[in-house]
DNA sequence: CGATTTCTATATCGCTCGCTACAAAAAGAC
DNA sequence: GTCTTTTTGTAGCGAGCGATATAGAAATCG
């Protein structure tokens, strides 16, 4: 099946799906939903609005499309993050230092897509806000559960609350959202972001070990944002987190 | 000067024009301003389209006097409390706690009308979005003050960043108002603000201080020595509570 | 009592919303 | 070429938007 060698029969597409995805998102981003119009779409996006519903579906097909292309190319570094960093600090640490960046970079939308798009809700897209406050809520679970397996391994003390903690992250960084959104630059949100970290509860085996001399070496490489794909961006990472080495750092 | 005495001449109003402005707030609390649309006004506020129009000018008017009133009834706790207590990481503090309990409390909109209703924002509405972002901005500034004083006078240490530390407070507040809108309860902001102050610089002066006596100290000595016992309900009103004095912040 | 003033309810206005018929246009298949 | 398939632009659908014209209802004034 699937055999791509058929071509195309009828008329071919006068624009390019992907390229008008991307304008599309960049309306989303900036204005939300629901204040983004179907003329405000055929204008970004350059197409008539039959063509946009013959290659999208519907208004809200379209900025699903459009949200699950924003975490693959631009949203996705919080899990990222946590998922790829061994100890918790470190990936919150990381997405926070990348929020700052990602959330102020120069010719694109400030803030995060999925923090802002879904307030200022209707009644009739009750729909929408409900399924974005879903995704808040799972990237805040993700945390929590890079907590509690710091907890577990000690790394982190037993007094931890593990939820509190990872409530504060996400409100440090859906704050950092909304600075950005009213005009804070990327200093001022590392600023904000070191700051947060300070509330972090002291390592547990913070004195013992230490020895082994990485300190910066790695992690300006592994700093870049948006450098692999990493495939699906998606929520359900239940065992996400198996990477952590466990051995202090760097073997 | 002008004498109320003179009665009104023609028909008077058969509704309450401050009940009917308290709806309009709820209603654009809710929703935002962009989402709340006339006829959900005049279904809330009990009254006609015609009456609205006659009581309150525009929808724009409408909003900002809600605006104003909801400043006035609801979201004046933060320059309350950065202005009433003696010091930035006490009103700081208190702000936080309050925020915790203002923006959960039963019977009312979650979060904050000023930092949620401006979001999702078309074009056409940008002189409100920009208003309220004002307003946003004008609150830092506050909080970015009163640190500056405290840096002046010894409490923090020179080597602070007010206006980094400035924009972290505001970015919990509106992460916290983003979260409340979430779903988050009372308890799990309060962990958020009590552990963003861990992230609070230490006091200069930890050890004394006390009877040193900044001029300031004068008559904002009124930081009330424990008299209230956990008022519930009474939200208004500068009275500082406080359950521990500032001996120290750990048990 | 009219006369005047002000509020209320009905019934829209012009506009934009998300969305879609419709037929011409442009390609492969025969 | 002709037929079939798909995309294109035009033009417009019903519904809801913010805001109002109009006329009747309810009060005080002389």
């Amino acid at each position: 099946m699937a055999s791509k060698e058929t071509k195309q029969r009828g008329r071919p597409r006068s624009f390019d799906r992907e390229t008008a995805l991307e304008q599309a998102i960049r309306s989303f981003w900036e204005q939300g939903y629901e204040a983004t119009s179907i003329s405000d779409l055929t204008r970004t996006m350059g197409i008539s609005a039959p063509s946009l519903y013959a290659a999208f579906g519907d208004k809200r097909a379209l900025f699903d499309e459009a949200v699950a292309e924003y975490g693959r190319l631009y949203g996705g570094f919080l899990p990222r993050a946590v998922a790829e960093e061994p100890t918790a600090r470190r990936g919150v640490e990381r997405a926070l230092r990348e929020a700052a960046a990602e959330y102020t970079l120069p010719g694109r939308p400030r803030g995060c897509l999925v923090i802002s798009a879904a307030q200022n809700t209707a009644p009739a897209s009750a729909e929408v806000a409900a399924s974005l406050r879903e995704m808040r809520l799972s990237n805040i679970r993700d945390i929590q559960r890079a907590i509690t397996a710091d907890i577990a391994s000690g790394e982190l003390p037993a007094t931890t609350d593990a939820a509190a903690l990872a409530h504060y992250a996400g409100a440090v960084i859906q704050g950092m959202s909304q600075q950005a959104r009213d005009g804070a630059d990327r200093t001022t949100l590392e600023a904000i972001a070191e700051l947060a970290m300070k509330a972090w509860p002291e390592t547990e085996t913070q004195t013992e070990r230490e020895g082994a001399g990485e300190t910066e070496g790695t992690g300006k490489a592994a700093d870049d944002p948006e450098k692999e794909p990493e495939a699906k961006a998606g929520k359900t990472r239940g065992e996400a987190r198996r990477t952590r080495p466990r051995t202090a750092d760097r073997p």
